[in-house]
DNA sequence: TCCGACCACTATCATATTGCAACCAGTTCT
DNA sequence: AGAACTGGTTGCAATATGATAGTGGTCGGA
């Protein structure tokens, strides 16, 4: 993870902000998850992120305007990450990642359901959704247009989630 | 890169196949430069990958079913790698992440033009291309569709490259 | 005011990966 | 035969990763 640029290559220089093991996990919690403290996404996360990695990558995509560190009011210690406008135009590459994944490896059902849904809802749904986050990330103000449907493209990926894990819950016990 | 898998999450199995530094250049120098040759791969990229890695990622990349390699009958020593359909769908990511570094990165004229091409294209091009690299990896039979313009995707990519290289020398000289 | 839980983050250290350079043996060209 | 080329491998130093423990500080309740 050295900052020397190999090339100017497009494709290149993206790997070398987020082409690592973690920078995209990290930025997939604070997407979906909408985890935007240190803690959240060190104890919430499926993949364990360690501390020191975390605290890394955190710094890192500071740096490169990926994201943006505030303080929490709440507390002085806490600080809040937020994606810049930069960050949130990442949302495109995660989704053509998950639908790839979702297609060829063996991803389990309640994780891969959000997969789906952003796979059926292409660029469209994509577009919704970044203008959300815009909304929670950068201000109320930042958004390009007015939501379009009542229930957010968030809150659809998170409820179908959510009902697939109740299913399985109820076919465990069932069974 | 171990092969332990951490999530059954899309985006964490995807990282985990190609989620590394150069996995994704060797594939892009495949797709674009049309390399199929270990010393190929070796001598003309960009980058200067190391021959050790290129060969770590490669024999990886086989094994996960990116990549095939099969015996070039010019030459006993020689291996043709040839892209997988599941390598070919690869392509929607490499595009995405090339729009993502030419709007925030520092990209070079020379090697931006291409993903300028593939950005304005669309998902239409996309499958354009990826039609012709069935043809190319798969065999003559592959293709899903016929072909719909005279000057297939990949050389339009191709020609646009060097028109640059050829107008940077031009200028290069009058001034 | 004291205590325990919580906060972001760091230190240490073993292991894994990377990257450079030299080297290899078989193959093809001349 | 000998040079040049083929796809690699080997050894080693530098770097990155990851598990675990620990830092100094904050907060809320008794």
């Amino acid at each position: 993870m050295s900052d020397a640029r190999r090339s100017g290559c497009p494709i290149n220089l993206t790997l070398e902000v987020v082409g690592d093991r973690w920078s995209l996990l990290v930025i997939r919690d604070i997407m979906f998850g909408n985890r935007r403290h240190f803690r959240e996404l060190l104890t919430q996360s499926e993949e364990r992120i360690a501390s020191n990695i975390l605290a890394d990558r955190l710094k890192r995509l500071t740096e490169q305007g990926i994201l943006v560190r505030t303080d929490d009011p709440s507390h002085k210690q806490k600080g809040i990450y937020s994606l810049t406008e930069q960050g949130i135009q990442l949302l495109p590459i995660l989704a053509q990642m998950a639908a790839w994944g979702r297609r060829h490896l063996p991803v389990t059902e309640e994780l891969g359901i959000r997969a789906q849904l952003l796979d059926e809802g292409g660029p469209a749904m994509w577009d919704e959704f970044m203008d959300e986050m815009r909304e929670l990330h950068l201000g109320p103000g930042a958004r390009l247009k007015p939501p379009t449907s009542t229930v957010s493209a968030g809150q659809r990926l998170q409820a179908a989630y959510e009902a697939v894990v109740a299913g399985k819950a109820a076919a465990a016990q069932a069974g």
